[in-house]
RNA sequence: GCCUCCGUAGCUCAGCUGGAUAGAGCACCGGUUUCCUAAACUGGGGGUCGCAGGUUCAAGUCCUGCCGGGGGCACCA
């Protein structure tokens, strides 16, 4: 309905020559400003120099709406036009819920643009951590609301395989391995000192023999690396997969490497003459495409920075031919999007084509003691040790319902709670409700069908359903500003209105018309809060 | 020092590309259960939107400066 409007109150604008101003179509706070308020007869003023009040009539009288659509079209305040809409029309995005059922909330706004999302991206040097659990949330759910509105997205994973830290990871565990056989090793420096290292060295003897531990270092370092780079990843992804996060496309980095791409982007970026050699380096000339300086790509040593794969990576993104890249990203590596986007800026790729959504790292609180989390010290909660302790529906949840750029506080014991203080059993409740309405009638949802006469219901009812009709709405809204967290605030809005209906409109055992209204209500709330719960990744349980 | 994000009720946070009287949850003080789940509903108190200027018919929202907090400023990833 809201696009029906918008469109139309476009189309005015363009005939009264301001074709291309910008105006806003929101539902008011306020139910006596109407169901719609446009802002659109103050930005016209602005533009021509007119009275908004005056404008908002000509706007008015030159609209050409569906008959019956509106009730009224009030101009008010300083110059808002409210739309009331007609109870036909209500009525008619109601049975357009239940038509779509599972499909409601979906849109065609990005139909034929295909989109990468990039997210969690670990390194495999250890088990994922909270902080992952976040990005793998946001990410997963970015996508989600990239599909729902008409994208084409794959999801997809970055495996940082070639660095010096892997090696690390392999000295580490060769070390842990001569530890277990009683021999005296230490960590070497900048190693990782995870205890997961010490029942990997225990695997890895088990399965190698005991010998292992006698290979020349040399051989043994290398072993572990790529014994440990296995087992890591295999247990990023069993622990990924059973938080609900699934992947199109695995890509790592040393294959960036053997692919030979990390030769072509270098020889791409000095025929472009944008590198020059100082100090026994080669550097790149970020700083004419928005960098703060130029950056180092080949070391003295001779060995390449990470900085170049990234950049031979986000090339072979877009040979892929997509038309957008979303990197999720922890918000400690803020610094680095300028000279990602730089060097493609640089090699002409449009600077808009390279997203990054930040998520800001978290603090995980139990009962208000601040939980430490260091993977050298080997101390930390893992994602798995969270969500197995919380459950994947409230991990999950608790992480979208923040800005992502905000720092979010995920207190273990309050997420733990069964109580009204944690928001994701409020909304399951929600639904858990409508479903028993149901269940106590005797009738299956899908059942109950028809037209619905809001003649027989009262204003709780309707304001119920407004709300229902915005969902569509709610999520295009927040697929455009890549902010799951609108859907989470969405859905509490909703929950609450949903119990206050629960209580303040009996269903069951009502007159005949009234009852048969007020299933198909409760029908579509519970379409509304699953959808949207399952968008989040977040189930939607029928009793609890 | 430079860059960046944040600063809204006691606490945790919304606030829709500037709009109508700044909202919600928790906490606090009251009320509600012969009734589809009281894991709920409902009434109330509580605000110089960090501070000071500026732009605008209109600023929590945009600009400048300052204060406070997080993060970043590697030939680590």
């Amino acid at each position: 309905m809201s696009d029906l409007l918008r469109e139309e109150l476009a189309r005015v604008a363009a005939l009264l020559g301001e074709g291309d101003v910008e105006f806003t179509l929101e539902r008011p706070r306020d139910p006596s400003h109407g169901d719609f308020a446009t802002n659109l007869a103050m930005q016209l003023a602005r533009r021509m120099r007119g009275n908004p009040r005056a404008l908002a009539e000509r706007v008015v009288a030159a609209l050409q709406l569906p008959t019956g659509m509106l009730e009224a079209t009030e101009i008010a305040g300083p110059g808002f036009i409210n739309f009331r809409l007609a109870a036909g029309t209500l009525a008619a995005d109601h049975a357009r819920i239940l038509a779509e059922a599972e499909r409601y909330g979906r849109s065609d706004g990005g139909a034929g643009q295909r989109v990468n999302v990039e997210f969690v991206s670990a390194n495999p040097t250890g088990p994922l951590h909270v902080g992952h659990g976040r990005g793998a949330a946001q990410g997963d759910a970015i996508a989600a609301l990239l599909e729902w509105t008409g994208h084409e997205v794959t999801r997809e994973f970055y495996i940082n395989d070639a660095g010096v830290q892997i090696d690390r990871v392999g000295q580490s565990l060769w070390a842990r391995v001569q530890q277990a056989v009683g021999r005296e090793a230490a960590i070497p420096e900048g190693g990782y000192h995870g205890t997961y290292l010490v029942e990997s060295a225990r695997e890895l003897l088990a399965r190698e023999g005991a010998a292992f531990a006698d290979l020349p270092e040399a051989e043994g370092v290398a072993r572990c690396r790529a014994a440990a780079l296995v087992m890591q990843r295999t247990e990023q992804d069993a622990t990924l997969a059973e938080f609900g996060v699934r992947f199109d496309v695995m890509s790592s980095e040393q294959r960036v490497y053997d692919d030979g791409k990390v030769a072509a982007a270098l020889d791409r970026l000095a025929a472009a003459g944008l590198t020059y050699e100082q100090d026994g380096a080669l550097w790149l000339r970020t700083s004419s495409y928005g960098d703060e300086k130029d950056r180092v790509l080949r070391k003295q040593d001779g060995s390449y920075t990470y900085f170049v794969p990234d950049i031979a990576y986000h090339l072979d993104k877009h040979g892929r031919g997509f038309d957008r890249v979303i990197d999720v990203w922890g918000a400690d590596h803020h610094g680095y999007i300028p000279r990602v986007r730089g060097a493609l800026v640089a090699l002409g790729i449009p600077a808009a084509w390279f997203e990054v959504s930040l998520v800001q790292l978290v603090k995980v609180v139990r009962g208000g003691d601040e939980v430490k989390m260091s993977k050298r010290s080997g101390e930390f909660v893992t994602l798995r040790d969270l969500f197995e302790e919380t459950g994947v529906d409230a991990a999950r949840y608790w992480f979208l319902m923040r800005r992502g750029d905000s720092h979010l506080v995920f207190d273990i014991e309050l997420a733990t709670a069964h109580t009204d203080e944690n928001p994701v059993y409020y909304v399951q409740m929600a639904h858990a409700r409508m479903t028993g309405i149901f269940r106590t009638a005797g009738r299956e949802p899908a059942a109950v069908a028809g037209p619905i006469d809001l003649g027989v219901l009262t204003d709780q009812d309707r304001e119920l359903l407004q709300r229902l009709t915005a969902f569509p709405e709610a999520v295009a809204r927040a697929a455009r500003d890549l902010q799951p967290h609108q859907v989470t605030t969405y859905l509490e809005e909703l929950a609450r209105l949903v119990h206050g209906w629960y209580h303040g409109c009996r269903v069951l055992g009502e007159p005949a018309a009234v009852e048969h209204a007020r299933l198909l209500l409760a029908r579509a709330a519970r379409q509304v809060l699953a959808n949207g719960l399952t968008l989040l990744g977040v189930s939607a349980p029928d009793r609890m």
